[in-house]
DNA sequence: TAGTTATATAACTATATAGTTGTCAAGTGA
DNA sequence: TCACTTGACAACTATATAGTTATATAACTA
């Protein structure tokens, strides 16, 4: 954490996160992050309808997250940010040790704070 | 990411990821991560109002990623989310070495993609 | 008590975006 | 050519929230 970020890079690490930070494109990565899959088994497999699913992978697409092929009327997306994917593959770990009940979001610790 | 995720889960996965989807937040992270500080301090090396900050670390505070102590008047910020803390640490390794000039934010590999 | 400082908070504006509905385009096969 | 399938996209609604301004609160000091 001793390292600077000038406004330019920190914005692009803020977007990076945003892309983590939907509950829909985190199924759509898991979906995928295995194999490639085509649109309507990624609907599929994460319930969302087609044209949502479309606009989470235009925009990870756009994002440099994906890449996709066609084959005939099919395309195949795929996840080429590997950084991204073991980030996002490392947080799971965490998010699956959570308590299963746990409303507030606290990962570890008791708060006492004061007021 | 062979572990499947409930719904709940991955809500409060996507918004751990949400904490760090914003500059803002980033910047203060980055300006209490060695030591706690108070939000006077924080405003001054962020640059960001003090109302601003406030938002941003009762935001912070209520989910679980920072607590605070009072000393008279002043209030004494620090991260007690050490996962959430790694996690920002390690992107921005990852950030730091990002070319100077990417506009789009593309990790690695070139997209190569259809249409 | 009055003044000052540090912080929180309410109210507001502006903006971004998730999801839906409807439509279009491209490929496939009869 | 026609029907069908897959996927993209535009337009729209609803919602969330970042940042600002103004004000409130709480502790300290003279």
């Amino acid at each position: 954490m001793d390292i600077p970020l000038n406004p330019h890079q920190l914005e692009w690490l803020a977007n990076r996160f945003k892309i983590l930070s939907e509950p829909s494109r985190l199924q759509i990565l898991a979906a995928i992050c295995d194999q490639e899959r085509q649109v309507k088994e990624i609907c599929q497999r994460t319930g969302l309808s087609q044209a949502n699913v479309s606009k989470h992978l235009h925009l990870m697409k756009s994002a440099g997250v994906l890449a996709c092929r066609r084959v005939g009327v099919c395309r195949y997306y795929r996840v080429i940010d590997a950084d991204l994917l073991n980030l996002c593959i490392k947080a799971r770990q965490v998010a699956s040790q959570m308590p299963i009940d746990a409303s507030p979001p606290v990962l570890q610790g008791t708060l006492k704070t004061d007021n």
